[in-house]
RNA sequence: GCCGGGGUGGCGGAAUGGCAGACGCAGAGGACUUAAAAUCCUUGGGGCCCACAAGCCCGUGCGGGUUCGAGUCCCGCCCCCGGCACCA
């Protein structure tokens, strides 16, 4: 064979040309239907490219390439997420910074995601490190805090002793740090914090807006987790009546409360300090109350975990409708940050609450009864009809649930399970916060126009002993001016987390060089909102719900022109190593993809990729599953040896028209391994040819290019002339009426059994298509013993005799 | 416990309610070769029958059901993966 496929040749040369010829810009064309199309950018790790991104990556290059050759506007971006704790942590160990450290990193991955052949506009690469990117990051930041959005506020936070650092709720997984695993633990300290509360509920109602993958609605759904219910007061007493305080409760079921037997409040519930002085068993009480705060929250929440408390001596609640004394406790089940961090005790009717009585012998009381008027077994946790509840009583559980509340003087609350978004880290490689305090003024932003608030250099990452950021060692960074009297301040030295960069990023490729603007309204409103993203299942939940958080503040503050970012959301399914399990560099089970480049092409490794399994689930990794599309590849280069001018015969024009509907169907679908499929049956039927037509190549090559595009312009231009580019080309259309034509294969069934085929025109008649099944010999010799009942057919799929043996 | 996704050959997987196993991998047989690799051709769920040709039975996690016809739809279960989980 004298010219035998040789990618890494090919593979140079169209990178080449499409570099200097820049063919994958995106414009702002408002004669063109836009396609925005976006991937996860990658954080650039040490590690390099992994071979899940390459899956990510080549299934959404395969749209973008189909799209712009339909005549679409495509922008389909890259860049980097770069702040962020390995690099740091490399920093610190290495003593290198990590600006320097990033820069590698950039680099290697820019080279590596260059050698696919990925058809990003390179123009509009981004980095979250880049002063001139993170200003607007500090910019957004500011408008938050301009709008009370953003506050410094005391509390208890996720702290993790090894990596030093305050952890956001979301970042403690199974009461471990995200990233190293430690147990973490509790500390209190001042932190930056986001009011994403506020927008619980339109993160929450506006799901039903986009079209995401239902497992990332669901994770989002779960994670809001909006629970409609009531506030109820309770009134404390002291022994002798004398009134002390009012604590709400907040409850779902506020038709169960003739129920309540006792009250608990959380151990961190601001009554309990302010009682404890009037408690005859202070010292019991202070001692629990400290033990608490001590345990991890893992400990504390475990389920299954007994549960404890203590009686606050001294003091009871008044029960709101009947006045009758209630005792009241501390019991650290009772969260804090839930509802208002009291609950009415309802033995018989919350599990957790029977639970509770059982062991400190309070009574239990039946309220409700099942609508079926059955006895039940308590704690009942079901809706049913009330008793015992004096006014109330035979009322079901829903009417009750408002007559009950209004009754006593409460009121409609729903209460999520989210929490304030804990935007503080003690850390270096982040957005510096750009924020001083002043003694008289407070906190104060700094100046917009001063911004970037640029991370000064240092000599040593390593956090200060107290968990300060190193930042604060800079005595002469951090002392500074106030912007608003002037007088002497002092820096944050915070910096953001890594969420920050990548909340907005994808407005930022719309017009990445804007000096004035995080982008221009006018690329904003060509772009936006972005049409299909697609990234990894574990961003589905975090990253999505800040990243609409900060586009709906965003778009209230009038800087964006749509409520969602964006519109539709997919995932890819992980890529695991040979043996099933999950490929990690602990484990060395990774691979490297540019030994897979380096052995069998990007062509082979982007198709195999796509071909390995469906888009969405997860596969493991198989060398022969590689060669397989290599060898593949080759047989479709082969083919170049036999072209010939000639018209390709009717049953090849069906199927290369059967094909092209096929790729271009699977291709939107996500279907890409059957649309690779087709292309391989397309190919094993031109093998079988003597000679090959040369458009039915062409169509070949035109179809291959989302999967292999070297491979299929270099085969292009070889058919079509020196300096044809296939990427210019319109993709290929179908034509239903060749699609029509020919002959069609029909099963012939008796009794649902497939016995035969029969070939008919296609578009004949039941009686023509029930006549030829008759006329097979081996369907008459069945039918001769029966007697046919009836006769279904189905043009151009089947015909089935039903029969009964004849007698 | 709740939610989401799955269960089909030796393996990855395919199949608008209409010929189950496309396509790929591994395997078997053959051609080419001194030989091997590569390549090409044939074969390829299990079983029965069989000189051959043909034919028959069983088969998509399990049990029912709907239908002329079910991997696909309905009811009841089992198992695997992922997420959430004392949220009042």
């Amino acid at each position: 064979m004298a010219h035998s496929y040789d990618p890494h040749t090919i593979e140079a040369k169209w990178q080449a040309r499409w570099a200097a010829e820049n063919v994958f810009a995106a414009r702002e064309d408002l004669g063109k239907r836009k396609s925005y199309l976006l991937v996860e950018f990658p954080y650039p790790s040490g590690a390099g490219l992994h071979v899940g991104h390459v899956r990510s990556y080549s299934a959404m290059d395969a749209i973008a390439r189909k799209r712009r050759r339909e005549g679409q506007e495509v922008l389909y971006p890259m860049g980097w997420d770069a702040f962020g704790l390995p690099t740091e942590n490399y920093a610190i160990k290495t003593g290198r910074p990590p600006q320097e450290i990033t820069q590698e990193n950039i680099a290697t991955f820019r080279r590596q995601l260059q050698s696919l052949g990925l058809s990003f506009d390179w123009n509009r690469e981004i980095n979250t490190t880049d002063p001139s990117y993170y200003r607007w990051t500090q910019w957004i930041f500011i408008q938050l805090f301009k709008r009370g959005l953003a506050y410094k506020a005391k509390g208890w936070i996720n702290w993790c002793p090894s990596c030093k650092i305050g952890l956001a709720n979301e970042e403690v997984v199974d009461g471990g740090c995200e990233r190293c695993g430690a147990p973490v633990e509790k500390k209190e300290r001042e932190q930056w914090m986001l009011r994403i509360t506020a927008y619980a509920q339109r993160l929450y109602d506006d799901l039903d807006t986009v079209d995401y993958i239902e497992r990332a609605k669901v994770g989002q759904r779960n994670w809001i987790g909006p629970s409609k219910g009531a506030i109820i007061p309770f009134a404390l007493a002291g022994e002798e009546g004398e009134g002390k305080e009012v604590v709400e409760v907040f409850t779902t079921r506020a038709d169960t409360l003739f129920g309540v037997t006792f009250l608990v409040l959380a151990p961190e519930h601001p009554a309990v300090e302010r009682l404890l002085s009037s408690l005859s068993n202070r010292d019991e009480v202070d001692d629990y109350v400290k033990a608490a705060l001590k345990k991890k929250d893992f400990e504390r929440t475990a389920e299954g975990k007994e549960k404890t408390g203590i009686l606050l001596k001294g003091i009871i609640a008044l029960h709101p409708a009947t006045k009758d004394p209630l005792p009241v406790f501390v019991a650290d089940y009772v969260l804090p940050h839930y509802g208002t961090g009291a609950v009415m005790g309802v033995p018989a009717h919350d599990e957790r609450d029977g639970e509770f009585a059982q062991r400190y012998h309070l009574p239990i009381k039946q309220v409700v009864r099942p609508h079926d008027g059955s006895v039940a077994s308590l704690p009942f946790a079901q809706d049913g009809v009330l008793v015992n509840s004096g006014q109330f009583d035979g009322m079901t559980s829903e009417e009750a649930r408002k007559a009950i509340m209004d009754a006593v003087g409460g009121r409609e609350h729903t209460t999520y399970r989210l929490r304030d978004w804990v935007f503080s880290r003690q850390r270096y490689w982040g957005e510096p916060i750009p924020m001083v305090y002043c003694e008289r003024c407070g906190w104060q932003p700094l100046p917009e126009e001063s911004l970037p608030l640029e991370l000064p250099e240092l000599k040593e990452y390593q956090p200060t002993e107290e968990g300060d950021s190193p930042l604060a060692r800079l005595e002469e960074w951090v002392r500074t001016t106030c912007p608003a009297c002037g007088g002497p301040a002092r820096r944050e030295t915070d910096v953001m987390p890594n969420w920050a960069g990548s909340s907005w990023y994808y407005l930022r490729y719309t017009d990445p060089y804007n000096n004035e603007a995080l982008a221009s309204s006018e690329k904003l409103a060509y772009w936006m909102p972005v049409d299909w993203y697609n990234g990894g299942m574990e961003h589905t939940t975090l990253h999505l719900l800040y990243s609409r958080f900060w586009h709906k503040f965003l778009y209230d503050i009038g800087v964006v022109p749509t409520q969602e970012p964006y519109a539709r959301r997919t995932s890819q399914g992980l890529i695991l190593a040979a043996d099933g399990s999950k490929m990690s560099k602990s484990k060395g089970n990774t691979v490297n993809p540019d030994e897979v480049v380096e052995q069998y092409g990007a062509d082979t490794l982007r198709a195999y990729e796509m071909f390995m399994g469906p888009f969405d689930q997860p596969v493991a990794w198989s060398i022969n599953g590689l060669v397989g599309i290599r060898r593949f590849l080759e047989r479709v280069w082969s083919l170049l040896e036999r072209v010939e001018e000639r018209q390709p015969s009717q049953e090849a024009l069906t199927l290369m028209h059967r094909t092209i509907k096929k790729v271009s169907e699977d291709i939107e679908a996500m279907k890409f391994n059957t649309a690779i499929a087709a292309l391989m049956e397309y190919t094993n039927a031109l093998m079988k040819e003597a000679s090959i037509p040369k458009t039915a190549l062409a169509a070949l090559f035109s179809l291959l290019e989302p999967f292999a595009p070297h491979i299929a312009h270099e085969g292009w231009e070889r058919l079509a002339g020196k300096g044809a580019l296939l990427c210019k080309e319109p993709w290929p259309q179908w034509d239903p009426a060749v699609l029509q034509e020919g002959e069609v294969t029909v099963a012939v069934q008796i009794n649902g059994k497939t016995r035969a085929t029969v070939s008919v025109a296609a578009g004949s008649t039941e009686e023509d298509i029930h006549k030829a099944a008759l006329a097979h010999p081996r369907v008459a010799q069945a039918l001769a013993q029966q007697n046919i009942q009836r006769v279904v057919v189905v043009p151009g799929r089947v015909v089935n005799f039903v029969v009964r043996e004849r007698q």
